[in-house]
DNA sequence: GAGTGGTCTAGACCACGAG
DNA sequence: TCGTGGTCTAGACCACTCA
């Protein structure tokens, strides 16, 4: 028995694919869509918030709910962001010490000197990623990993949670939609920790891409 | 402004880390904790959400809320699961043709012989994830990637979104709990897909790892 | 000011688990 | 049978956008 907003979900999706909800046109009004399909409005909020998830609908608060145009997904490489042709970078940096989770993240002593540059995407209007990634501050001048050279191997570990609010009111996300959050640890060829980074995608306009080469070892241990 | 189901995540984790809310224990039921915040069930019901989606408590229907055990994440590493100590795997194969999205994904002519492998993964008696895998039938006898030689090359697309009702029931967790979807393509050293996965973890209790070891090559280009 | 989505209320009814 | 969580209802009130 599927549930009333899978069923109004699945009834809206359709209408995208065959383009009788076109990209960019405005949906109905909450209350006349949920008059429509005979459901009280928090029932058809659950159903657009499918759609969101999906990275169908675009949920903009006093304007309305919009069909998103061909879904444009960023995608994260692994290492680095991909630079896109509308995708600029607000960068703030700002000097402080280590603590907390730091500390292991880095490896370092706490109150050890770092840098920590608060990066934020944007495509367009729409913010897309937000970023906190941490140097320690001797390695100067600091640069972020994706134009220094010297690195040895990035670890990245990627879990799928709830933004915090702080992170949905600056990403301009509903507190109810999921977030990419990646960790990353990047080493120079000494081991020594150069970089470590705190990455935040919105899940309805965020991929993640990593690519494995295998070497010829790792094909003989593998066997 | 915080959100009042924000405050009431807030206070009942504190309680968690503190320990005045032990690993196992049962939480009060969720009329009982909606009086004793003087908030309605559904405002209590987005609170437990939110600790649902960190993975902080279990949600068991007919049972009640549970605190988690000591945080066990599962996690996936680039290319193969991680064997764990009490993880059980259950595999069902069937064989059937390309058709629809494996047709570029696994870059074959439509209606090309396929077997799949339905793998589902338990911890004790909870499904911890669900990975349908594809590979070409000729490629016998067939076996799936971490046990196999001659892989060159896996590209992984991970992405964050709600399961489907049919995802959700199987890995018996909520409709509205996030899961990480990674799609996974194997290619040999001669550039052909040997094997494509939709891999689904639920994103309470699962992390994706992904390690790059940067050549001298890549060192240079990038610098 | 009119219309929109965001949050919250105070219930109802159903489905599941255990005794 | 009883208590639990899962879903849904029919509103209320606030915040935001735009004319």
């Amino acid at each position: 028995m599927p549930s009333l907003r899978h069923t109004i979900a699945d009834d809206l999706r359709s209408q995208i694919a065959t383009g009788s909800l076109k990209a960019g046109e405005r949906l109905p009004s909450e209350p006349r869509l949920a008059t429509a399909y005979k459901v009280s409005t928090p029932t058809l909020r659950n159903a657009l918030a499918l759609l969101q998830a999906e990275g169908l609908i675009e949920k903009i608060h006093g304007k309305g709910n919009f069909v998103r145009r061909p879904v444009h997904r960023l995608t994260y490489t692994g290492g680095r962001l991909t630079p896109d042709a509308d995708l600029h970078v607000t960068i703030r940096i700002t000097n402080l010490r280590a603590r907390g989770g730091l500390i292991p993240l880095l490896k370092v002593p706490s109150r050890t000197p770092l840098t920590e540059f608060l990066c934020l995407t944007h495509q367009g209007e729409s913010p897309h990623s937000l970023a906190y990634i941490y140097v320690p501050r001797d390695l100067a001048p600091v640069e972020l990993s994706w134009c220094r050279t010297g690195l040895a191997a990035t670890q990245e570990t990627v879990t799928a949670r709830l933004p915090t609010p702080e992170e949905a009111s600056t990403l301009q996300i509903s507190s109810m939609l999921a977030v990419l959050a990646i960790t990353r640890v990047s080493s120079d060829t000494t081991g020594r920790v150069v970089e470590a980074g705190l990455l935040v995608l919105p899940g309805d306009r965020s991929n993640a891409l990593f690519t494995t080469h295998h070497t010829t070892e790792e094909r003989e241990t593998e066997g």
